[in-house]
DNA sequence: CCAAAAGTGTTCGATTTACACCCATGT
DNA sequence: ACATGGGTGTAAATCGAACACTTTTGG
């Protein structure tokens, strides 16, 4: 049942051994950033989305599948930042319980393996991700960074990882691009960078340079959101930004203001 | 015979079974950098460094392991930066024609399977690698980065993310510190720069960026290097580096001038 | 009318870039 | 003497940081 439960089909055999791969699914909503998670009612601790690779299957690939399999959403922007694979990241005596709680059969002692996560982010636009739970028990949801959950094993520091390595390249990162809807404002792109980078941004500035880029094209549309003067819609000028992603090109060069 | 030539011990199980670490030592020597690989006498193609895992070793530490191996080298500078995961990274055809060619033990069928490769890049100070060949028939040696002879399987792929990797962070990668001895010429500085960013950068604003950080000492020494004025020499003031890469902070805040 | 937040523009100083000029050395 | 490449300096252009002023909207 919580062979199941994480992730894994009967037959183990069809699987690359002591590999998973650990995904952190991040979303942009109402002004926070947020990362989906699952929990199976039955374990107490919430759980990265993932799970094993096939054997004639690539990695990517399989990304791609527990991604589709989560959020509905295919051709998801997707990336490696790192492995983990330290030999004590999951605590034997953790697994060891659980398979004792949960009267796994026999046989299940290789849930007590060391197993190599290869960790990717996947940037997604909030408002199409359909969730789906697999299974009876199992609840996913949306968590805001700055407030997670008890998380299974070393999925903090895989969360952590992933927004270390946006931090350090995020002149690089369509953060913009993948996490907004089409249409959206200057207020609102500056709060995803404001997420990432974990400080404040100067207003003026800010719009400044994002539109001396020249990827944004400003719409004759307003948003009203409050007590104050609308923002202008913006839309991103696609064929231009993987023109700029894959000549390798800096969106942004930023210098942290 | 190959099992030996390619790294592994007669006791496969002691390993993580389809993992292995490939290493990209990189070394800088009379202006141009190096990598360094090796052959065995009775194979055509060139390897990275590396090898498995023990079973209760991490990942690191099988890394620093098979550094040590080749170089002789502890404490070196490494860095984790891809796994490579497709399923056809090693062509099945050209493994059981290696079974075949070198008669290999039956059970060698492992060899054809599949292996997910985890790649680090080394650092290191060329005149200080103590080239060791663990067997008779194998060659270690250094080649120039843009004149590499034929590689095996996907190797060639895995040098080059390996200095996209670089390119991509070098304001925060301590390339010069790493790869330099202890005294050294702001040239010989520019030159690992420009290796990396693969163009020429303006000596004289080289020099005042550098020297503007604060993490460098002159000395009164010069070197004679050619019919001209001989250059300073400088050190690094290794207590600011470290200081400052713990931080994270950047070394350089490069904008590819 | 006021608070809140958006849009536009300006100033000042720091940084970058592109050079000019002199210096030391081996042939 | 001169070609080569190093060391220092400087002016112009660019960029970033900080901030002033205006606009729009809901309450």
């Amino acid at each position: 049942m919580l062979r199941t439960a994480f992730g894994l089909s009967d037959s183990k055999n069809d699987y690359l051994p002591g590999i998973s791969v650990d995904c952190v699914i991040l979303g942009f909503f109402e002004g926070s950033l947020r990362v989906l998670l699952n929990k199976y009612d039955s374990y107490d601790k919430w759980l990265l989305p993932g799970g094993l690779v096939f054997r004639d299957e690539s990695i990517e690939d399989a990304v791609d599948r527990h991604l589709k399999s989560r959020t509905g959403l295919r051709d998801i922007y997707t990336k490696q930042f790192y492995t983990f694979g330290a030999h004590d990241r999951i605590n034997v005596e953790e697994q060891k319980s659980i398979i004792n709680q949960y009267n796994l059969p026999e046989g299940s002692d290789w849930f007590i393996n060391r197993f190599v996560g290869i960790g990717y982010y996947a940037l997604v636009e909030y408002s199409k991700v359909q969730i789906y739970s697999e299974n009876e028990g199992e609840t996913v949801s949306w968590h805001t960074i700055n407030n997670l959950p008890a998380l299974y094993a070393d999925h903090k520091h895989i969360i952590q990882k992933a927004l270390d390595d946006i931090y350090y390249q995020i002149g690089f990162v369509p953060i913009g691009y993948e996490l907004l809807p089409d249409k959206f404002t200057m207020p609102e792109l500056r709060q995803v960078y404001e997420s990432f980078l974990g400080k404040e941004l100067d207003r003026r500035n800010f719009q400044r340079k994002m539109l001396s880029i020249g990827l944004f094209e400003k719409l004759n549309e307003t948003r009203k959101v409050g007590a104050h003067k609308a923002p202008n819609l913006y839309s991103f000028n696609k064929e231009r930004y993987t023109e700029a992603l894959n000549q390798g090109l800096q969106l942004i060069d930023w210098k942290f203001s």
